[in-house]
DNA sequence: CATTAAATGTAAAAAATGTTACATTTGAAC
DNA sequence: GTTCAAATGTAACATTTTTTACATTTAATG
């Protein structure tokens, strides 16, 4: 139902030591958003974390043209909001529920509180930050030195999530993405990724489908990046 | 001397209040590098803090080519190798000293202890790093949204630092680079580099020199990239 | 199974960027 | 001030990407 780009991070509960983890989810509110349905806009001054419970969230901005500008999607476990807990700056995102979804909504004075009891909490949430930032890093770097088609190829193994969890191992690996969103993210449009995705195709990489990208053979697509994308550490 | 995109963040240093501050330098040692010289090279497995007393710092990866591709510029006070701290990946850059540099080092597990009986530290070191994804985000959105021309002149912008920090107030302000540099930070050619240049120079908003470009009017740029740009709230 | 909206595929001209090669300018060292 | 290496400016052509417009395929619905 739902392999998105999630950062290409660990969950933020995921790396909250357990205990530490239930402490959170006792201070947060649980609210249900429906699809499409807006959690936060850009500009709103609130301060809070959120983190997601089930479902997933699209992450992204407007354009110009008032298209939706996909940034990222978060999935189970992963937070969002942190950044107005530190500065004092307005959001700068929207975040729409992908499909129904519940949030872990925590006022920021109370999640502060609770850091000040639980330091280790800072700790967790420097490792999901760091760990963005690096795939940030990546990503940029991407956009600087390789071609489309490399950019793509690299896009789409992030795209598979930590290896092996939900695709065969070493099988295919099934991307639920529309074309144009896949573009949007690329910062290109549909028309030339359409192209390279052929190209991909005709190296028999992938396999293009309706509403999704199958990725023959997990193994092989990640040797292939790391052979034609360089420098990436795609794993410790 | 040094005015270079120094990741459009506040210094690690400036962040921590004075007397935490002065507990991090107490457990460092400094190390001095003379101008080119390598702090650290990619693949090294070797964890510490590192934070720059005098000088800066160039961090970036070398291309297939052989050519050094700049990521980013640090100055005083700015840290980095926070990430082999928080997980057990190596290195993914190269950092080697732009002039004359001094640099704290901090190893892994002594910065770690401090933190234990500081957890003010991990405060400081979240507001440095969020910021810093704050801006990669930025960036990414730049790559992927915005022509060459007002990618360009929206970096220059954040390549201002701090507000009126060295510039006169609204007026000139003189940036340090080569084209090439500017370019291999913006992922182009040197010679489509030189064209935007011209064209912004066309517009009375910059003033191309030798090793050096020059904002005419900070104010009229900032509020050109504002219009241009969309977007970014480039400050709170 | 016919209909329909959404998604994908394709083609051609225009625009942007890269490549290559060379000319010119600048600033520092002597 | 001459010399020289480094940096910037420029031009012609190749390649990639966008733009625009339309055709085709797919999956869901009645």
């Amino acid at each position: 139902m739902l392999n998105f780009p999630t950062l290409h991070t660990s969950p933020f509960l995921s790396v909250l030591p357990e205990t530490l983890a239930n402490k959170v989810k006792e201070i947060a509110v649980v609210v249900k958003y429906n699809d499409g349905e807006f959690i936060h806009d850009r500009g709103d001054m609130k301060r809070g974390l959120s983190i997601v419970k089930t479902g997933a969230v699209n992450v992204g901005v407007y354009g110009e043209d008032g298209a939706f500008i996909l940034t990222s999607t978060l999935g189970e476990g992963q937070c969002f909001g942190e950044f107005t807990l530190f500065t004092k700056l307005p959001r700068t995102h929207h975040a729409a529920a992908r499909g129904v979804t519940e949030i872990y909504q925590i006022p920021g004075k109370k999640f502060m509180g609770l850091t000040e009891k639980e330091p280790q909490i800072l700790n967790a949430l420097l490792t999901v930050t760091l760990m963005r930032t690096h795939y940030l890093i990546e990503m940029l770097d991407a956009f600087r030195r390789l071609p489309l088609r490399e950019r793509t190829a690299k896009t789409l193994v992030t795209m598979m999530g930590p290896r092996g969890a939900t695709g065969t191992k070493g099988g295919e690996y099934k991307i639920s993405c529309r074309q144009s969103e896949l573009a949007s993210m690329l910062g290109v449009t549909r028309v030339s990724l359409n192209r390279v995705l052929q190209q991909l195709a005709d190296l028999t990489l992938i396999k293009i489908g309706y509403g999704y990208i199958e990725i023959l053979d997990t193994n092989c697509m990640i040797s292939w990046v790391g052979r034609h994308c360089g420098l990436t550490a795609l794993e410790g």
